[in-house]
RNA sequence: GGAUGGGUUCCCGAGUGGCCAAAGGGGGCAGACUGUAAAUCUGUUGGCAGCGCCUUCGAAGGUUCGAAUCCUUCUCCAUCCA
């Protein structure tokens, strides 16, 4: 099977410019290709790693990848799928944020003996001349096509500045850059980069007479049609200290039966063989197969490890096993007040509540149990020594810590 | 620059002097049911404290016994006109 039958197959590609040239240069080894990746936080989350993993599996078929971080085109922010204006990040949160990123990626991605590269689009964006840019670049965009695209659409009504709206120009423009400077013929993207993307192959088409070519990579969504990897605390991070590799875990321990599916094809390195055969799985089987999804995502962004860690950690709270790999909350002597503290304090300690109404609530609707134990009483005070052996606290049925003094 | 409409709690959106911590929906949380799923039903959803207090309705002032609601200035957004 071709390294593009295969992305085929995994539901990976959503849009293409030219379908035919793009098999034969995917499939050889022949393509450069660059993802570009927006400084927009401090860790790469779910949404990158996808694309971080089609990096790998054409870099593993011989292809070229080139990550580029948008230190340049973070300073405008990208309007596309957003309803409002992104908040504006300052110049020295853009540097770190890449570098973080950067260190992420190298552990994914082997940038080893030019194999890969990783440039940064601040480098050629930052010394434009306004007046150079508009001649040389602005003269072959069309605002009429422009406000057409569907990643404008949904801002005309909102509002639209005129900085956020330069961002496909400052794309196309890397695009072409990269062409000129790395040979890069190819671009990759997630599907609502489609039309910034199209910017570029044409800029390169009417400056250059060269062909380049674009590809998308579907989003991730689940059944309801949002986007995947998000929690309500927000996304779900690569980081493990942002995101723990437990909870990592499990999210994806939780996704719903109609997603485990495609996530473990779109996201893991499973043979597809081995998929196949869990297409037939039904009901409660299906949990099998969001363990699997669960172990084999952990695996690859926090190592075999981790990975062991978590999934031993939830089944001791799930089912049966070892409490060692829990989440782990230590208290220490200033928790306590002369020595007790009570079960709303604690809630509130190892983090299971919010606020001590919060942690009220929780008790009151009776979700609190300690070593499986239902607390009903709001006033309950342990002593301090009652976790000098490692007790379980649980908030609900998925929040819980192993509490030790 | 002008005109008009608008900025309400996590989000959408009611509220136009006291009955407003603020309707309704969404989302979240908890309970029942289950498979750590979905759907459904119930409760809950600013903070602190055992019902009393504190902070909240773009910002700052003011009127009033009392304001999210009235006035002034400022600020931001949308639409139309230039």
């Amino acid at each position: 099977m071709t390294l593009y039958d295969e992305l085929v197959a995994r539901g990976l590609i959503a849009q293409v410019t030219d379908e035919a040239e793009i098999k034969e240069l995917i499939n050889n080894g022949k393509a450069t290709f660059y993802i570009g990746f927006d400084p927009t936080a401090d860790s790469l989350h779910v949404g990158h790693f996808m694309a971080l993993c089609l990096m790998k599996r054409l870099q593993m078929a011989g292809n070229k990848p080139i990550a580029l971080l948008g230190g340049g085109t973070g300073m405008i922010g990208d309007p596309s799928g957003r309803s409002d204006m992104r908040q504006m990040m300052t110049p020295e949160t853009i540097q770190h944020n890449c570098d973080c990123f950067k260190e992420q990626m190298s552990r994914f991605i082997d940038f080893s003996d030019g194999k890969a590269l990783m440039v940064n689009n601040a480098d050629w964006l930052m010394g434009l001349n306004y007046v150079e840019l508009l001649r040389e670049v602005g003269s072959h965009f069309s605002v009429n096509r422009m406000l057409s695209a569907e990643c404008y659409k949904q801002r005309m009504e909102k509002g639209l500045s005129f900085l956020e709206f330069n961002y496909m120009i400052m794309q196309s423009y890397d695009f072409y850059a990269l062409f000129q400077n790395y040979g890069c013929n190819m671009q990759f993207g997630g599907d609502d980069q489609w039309s910034n993307m199209l910017g570029g192959t044409e800029l390169i088409r009417r400056k250059l007479g060269k062909n380049a070519y674009a590809m998308t990579i579907t989003l991730l969504l689940n059944s309801e049609g949002k986007k995947m990897g998000k929690t309500q605390s927000g996304a779900v991070w690569l980081d493990p200290d942002k995101t723990s590799p437990f909870d990592f875990y499990q999210y994806w321990r939780n996704v719903a039966d109609a997603d485990v599916l495609k996530c473990i094809r779109m996201l893991t390195f499973l043979p597809l063989e081995e998929i196949d055969q869990m297409d037939s799985w039904e009901g409660a089987q299906l949990n099998t197969a969001k363990e699997i999804l669960a172990f084999e995502l952990t695996k690859l962004i926090h190592g075999e490890e981790e990975a062991q860690k978590a999934q031993e950690g939830a089944k001791a709270l799930f089912s049966s096993g070892s409490a060692q790999n829990m989440p782990t909350a230590n208290l220490i002597d200033a928790d306590f007040t002369d020595g007790f503290l009570d079960i709303v304090g604690l809630l509130v300690t190892t983090g299971l509540a919010t606020s001590r109404s919060d942690a009220r609530r929780a008790v009151e609707q009776g979700g609190v149990s300690m070593d499986n134990e239902k607390i009903t009483d709001i006033k309950t005070t342990f002593p301090i020594d009652a976790f000098a052996e490692p007790r379980i606290l649980k908030k609900g049925k998925k929040s819980f810590r192993k509490v030790i003094k």
